[in-house]
DNA sequence: CGACGTCGTCAGGATCACGTGAGGGGCGCC
DNA sequence: GGCGCCCCTCACGTGATCCTGACGACGTCG
C-alpha cells in the first residue's frame, strides 16, 4: 500500500486529508511538528509527503533540507500565504510541488497522483538485503538466519537500517549518531561502537572477525555487500 | 544547454517567457498551436514542456497524451482558468505541475527548477576517479585496485582528497600542509613526504616512479590524471 | 670535486580508536 | 512489587595510526 506523511499542526486539516486519503486507499501517517514529521519520514519511508509551511518548531524550508538529506521521496508543500517569495524559497530547498490554502481536495489528489506517477518509474527497489546466511527484510523489518528469525532491538535496527541503505559507503560515526540517535548525540561514539558490537554478533558469521559490518579506523563505518 | 518548449497562443506570453527564460540560460523553442507544439517537441527533444491549455487547435490534455505517449519530459502546464477540474484534467493526462495566469514569474522559474532537479537525478552521480587500475570513489570513502578493496588512513583520505579535487594543478607544500594538517603545521614538511610515500605504495602502478601523484623539485606536489 | 638542499624511506615510541565486559537506571509487563 | 528488556556509562586491553628523528639517494651549484 502506498504510504503518504502528511504534516500540519492544524488538526482539522489533517484530519480531512487522512479521511480522504485513507478512503482512496492510502496509507497514511501524520505529524504535527517538524521533528516528529523527520522522525516519522525516516522511520516509515513514506512515498510522498504532505508538508504544511507553518509548523511550530521548525521552518519549513527547514523540514524539507531535512529530508532531502537522505530521501528522494517527493515532496508536496502545503501553505497558508499566497506570498510567491515563499514558494520560490520551498521549491529552490527541494520540495516538488506547492498549493496554498485554501486548497480543493481533488486537485490535491491528482497533484499527488502526478507525483508519484512521476516517482514511481524511478524506483525499483527490491527490500532483500543478504548478509551470507543472514537475510535482512527491510520492507517487513524481519531478518532471518538460517530457519529461525533473529530479534533485533529498536535501536539496532535502526542502525542496520541506515548501514543497508548505503551498501559500499562508507558513513562517519558523526553520520550514524545523528541519523539513529538524533542531532545532539554526536559525541556518544561509545553507544554506536556497543550497537555496532550487537548487530555484529547476531549477523556476522564469526562477529570477531567482521565481513559485512565492516570498521575504518578514524574513519567510519561501511556495510560490505 | 537545457532545452525548454514553450507553446501559447498569446504572442505576448510567449514573448515574455521567451526573455525571461534566455535571460536565465536556457534554450528556448516556441510554439503557437497544437500541431507545431506536437512537432517541436519530437524534433528537439525538449528537457521540459510549458504549455498553455487554450490552444486553437487541439484541447490542451490532448497534447498532454500525444507527447505523453513516447515521453517521459516534465510538463507544466499554464492556464487562465483557475477551474479546480481543469487541473485535476490536466494532472490525471500526465501534466507535473499546474499554474494558473496571471503567474508570477520568479514562482515559475522556481517550479521549473523544481521539475528539472527532479528529472535530472535520474542518472546517479559516481564521482569515480581513475588512476591506471586504481579506482578511487571519492563519496563512498572507497579505493579499489583490481578486485580487492584498498584501507587507506583519515590523513592518507585527507590528503589524497585534496589532491583528487584539483586535478592537473601544482599544490605547494604549503597549501597542502594548512589543508591537511590545519595551520600551525607549515613546517612539518618530513610528514607529508611520509604520506605521500605511502599513498603512492597504495594507489601508483610503480611506487618507485610515480605516474599520478607527482613531485615537482622544490615547488610542491601534483595529481596527474 | 665537494657542499648543500630536497626528496624518499625506515624504524621507534606516544597516542588514539576500537571492541568487549560489567553494572546501573528507566520502562513496561506480569 | 518483582522481573525482564532495553538503553546508556564507565573502564580496560589490544591494535592501528600518527609523529619524530635518522639515514641514504639524487640533482644542483659553487
Amino acid at each position: 500500500m502506498t504510504r503518504i506523511l502528511v504534516v500540519d499542526d492544524e488538526p482539522q486539516i489533517v484530519r480531512a486529508l487522512a479521511i480522504n486519503l485513507r478512503a482512496r486507499g492510502y496509507e497514511v501517517r501524520t505529524a504535527a511538528t517538524a521533528a516528529e514529521a523527520l522522525q516519522q519520514a525516516s522511520a516509515h519511508q513514506p512515498e510522498v509527503v504532505v508538508l504544511d509551511l507553518g509548523l511550530p518548531d521548525l521552518d519549513g524550508t527547514e523540514v524539507i533540507a531535512g529530508i532531502r538529506g537522505w530521501s528522494d521521496v517527493p515532496i508536496l508543500v502545503l501553505s497558508g500565504r499566497s506570498d510567491s517569495l515563499d514558494k520560490v524559497a520551498a521549491l529552490d530547498a527541494g520540495a516538488d510541488d506547492y498549493v496554498t490554502k485554501p486548497f480543493g481536495m481533488e486537485e490535491l489528489l491528482a497533484r499527488l497522483r502526478a507525483m508519484l506517477r512521476r516517482g514511481g518509474r524511478v524506483e525499483e527497489e527490491t527490500p532483500e538485503v543478504r548478509l551470507g546466511e543472514v537475510s535482512v527484510d527491510l520492507a517487513a523489518h524481519r531478518v532471518v538466519r538460517g530457519e529461525e528469525t533473529v530479534r533485533l532491538t529498536p535501536t539496532e535496527w535502526h542502525l542496520l537500517e541506515v548501514l543497508l541503505r548505503n551498501p559500499g559507503r562508507l558513513l562517519s560515526q558523526r553520520y550514524l549518531l545523528e541519523e539513529v540517535w538524533g542531532p545532539g548525540y554526536e559525541t556518544a561514539q561509545g553507544n554506536l561502537r556497543l550497537y555496532m558490537g550487537q548487530l555484529r554478533r547476531k549477523l556476522e558469521p564469526d562477529p570477531a572477525r567482521p565481513r559485512f559490518l565492516v570498521n575504518e579506523p578514524g574513519m567510519g563505518y561501511r556495510f560490505e555487500p
